[in-house]
RNA sequence: GGCGCGGUAGCCAAGUGGUAAGGCAGAGGUCUGCAAAACCUUUAUUCGUGAGUUCGAUUCUCACCCGCGCCUCCA
């Protein structure tokens, strides 16, 4: 076990960077805002997800010990909307789109959080927090709904850096439908409207409004005061704002300690949107032959807190990234070697592993956990140029290597595997030869080889080539082929 | 307008008050019958613009320009 190290992420709340220092040692409770499942989640949910993802990992691999909790929304407007526009119930709406959740979740590699919630689940417990809100005098009922008062909650904005004073003349009305003391109060409890879903609740049938779901199945499950919050730079204002002001005003304790928020993911420059056509879901990239491991480099070569431009350029280049690493992985386990003294490599590898770590443990800076990688992988490939590498530097690139693969995963991905995930959704290029026929026709090609006859071995590659199949003759005579 | 993120080589991108990581692509080379793959080398007198602080700034300060996000239910 590695010694421990200051872990350093920035804190949306104080604006800066602070250490990581659990409530209780070694021990952090962290909870992800997920995905409304009226649709398909797109790259930029993703985007979020990996980067949870591997903060998770890199914490685990310091030592730390994580409860997680990750919510699914299946109740709200756009839930219900969607429902009604596909003709089904919101509750199988949301079946469907919460298995295609966990299908991109099984692609991409996201380990499951130890509590994966879905709003519906915990409507007894919304609205009893409800009513401890209403009995604090933070909420009131108005026409079957109710309301968050925010101006009994002083600390209102700070999470947002908003005045109140802003908040109430900026505020837009939409006084056609809810009848609140203030245009800045928020819902809690909409009342029931024909055609929608409705639970019975004390103000009368209807349905939680969605900030209250997070903020009572995190305290559920986590506590009311917990270590980490994330979830996409735009749930900041209003959706974090209006968590901390339900939880706190009843609890008077800080809600969470540290927020999280990962920047926007664009395409080609701008936002994503089905009107613009630059919209892609992992399903989508899959089907264009995509890998899971090129997707998640990508996703995470960018550093949480920047904005990440997201092209199939991109995607192209961080493939072609994934490939060079499992290259230098196969050699290293090919390579014969004895014991070799190398300082400088010894001096490398150390190197590598310190700036691996010291990067990720830097609010997570997996640009610059990557270079240091790929540092050692220079290095490596030098000392096996140079026959200068002993077993002991091989082990201890291998243990780096793994340690980087446990918190990355794209490694040792499977990505055929990981295709399966989507079962026969999919309908990928599919290999035009069988083995057997292409072992054939690579001893056809063997046998002209030998005969010096070019011109039909090389033909024969050709036509291999043109079914996908890539052939490689390697230095000892050996021929390897792939699938494209 | 308010709040926030960012502008570093063809593309992606790290970074520090002391003179520019890494990836992809390109070029050259090794290997090869030729390829492919792999490996090695190489690619920014310069970090949006202007001014200031400093012995010295890409890194600090100010102004300006540009891109993007949030500002009541969008990750």
């Amino acid at each position: 076990m590695p010694l421990p190290i200051e872990i350093h992420l920035y804190n949306t709340l104080s604006r800066a960077l602070e250490p990581l220092r659990p409530a209780e040692d070694a021990r952090l409770r962290m909870y992800t805002c997920g995905l409304t499942v009226y649709d398909y989640g797109h790259i930029g949910n993703y985007r979020t997800f990996v980067a949870v993802d591997i903060l998770q990992r890199f914490l685990e691999s310091e030592g730390y010990h994580l409860e997680t909790v990750l919510n699914l929304t299946d109740i709200d407007d756009k839930m219900i909307d969607r429902a009604q526009r596909a003709g089904r119930s919101v509750r199988e709406h949301a079946e469907i789109y919460a298995r295609a959740f966990a299908q991109d979740m099984e692609f991409l590699g996201l380990r499951r959080p130890d509590h994966l919630v879905r709003a519906t689940d915990f409507i007894p417990d919304m609205i009893a927090w409800i009513e401890r809100l209403v009995a604090a005098g933070h909420a009131y009922a108005s026409q079957g709904s109710v309301y968050f008062r925010v101006s009994s909650f002083p600390a209102y904005g700070r999470l947002s850096g908003k005045p109140l004073e802003e908040l109430q003349s900026g505020a837009r009305v939409d006084s056609d439908q809810y009848e609140k003391e203030q245009a800045r109060d928020f819902v809690l409890w909409k009342a029931h409207k024909p055609g929608e879903p409705a639970w019975p609740s004390p103000w009368g049938p209807g349905r939680p409004g969605w900030h209250i779901e997070c903020s009572v199945m995190s305290m559920k499950l986590l506590g009311e005061s917990f270590d980490l919050h994330a979830g996409g730079a735009d749930l900041i204002f209003p959706h974090h704002e209006n968590e901390i002001a339900q939880s706190e005003a009843v609890t008077g304790r800080t809600f969470v300690r540290h927020w999280l928020h990962v920047e926007f993911l664009l395409v080609n420059g701008e936002k994503m949107s089905k009107s613009l056509g630059n919209y892609y879901t992992l399903r989508d990239l899959a089907a264009q032959g995509f890998h899971a491991s090129g997707i998640r480099y990508l996703l995470a070569s960018v550093p949480y807190r920047r904005q990440l431009n997201f092209t199939l350029d991109g995607l192209r280049q961080a493939e072609a990234a994934v490939e060079r690493l499992r290259a230098f992985g196969d050699r290293l386990r090919r390579a014969t070697l004895e014991n070799a003294d190398n300082v400088e490599l010894q001096a490398a590898i150390e190197a590598a592993g310190l700036r691996f770590r010291g990067s990720l443990a830097e609010n997570l800076n997996t640009a610059g956990a990557l270079a240091a990688i790929f540092d050692l992988l220079r290095a490596g490939n030098q000392a096996l140029d140079q026959n200068a590498m002993g077993l002991g530097h091989r082990e201890a690139i291998e243990r780096l290597l793994a340690r980087f693969d446990s918190i990355f995963g794209i490694i040792e991905t499977d990505d055929r595997r990981r295709m399966e995930a989507y079962g026969n959704e999919l309908h990928p290029v599919e290999a035009t030869l069988a083995d057997e026929a292409v072992e054939q026709l690579l001893a056809r090609r063997a046998a002209a080889r030998l005969e010096r006859n070019y011109a039909l071995a090389d033909q024969l590659r050709t036509q291999l080539e043109t079914a996908g199949i890539v052939v490689e003759d390697t230095r000892d005579g050996q021929v390897r082929w792939r699938r494209k």
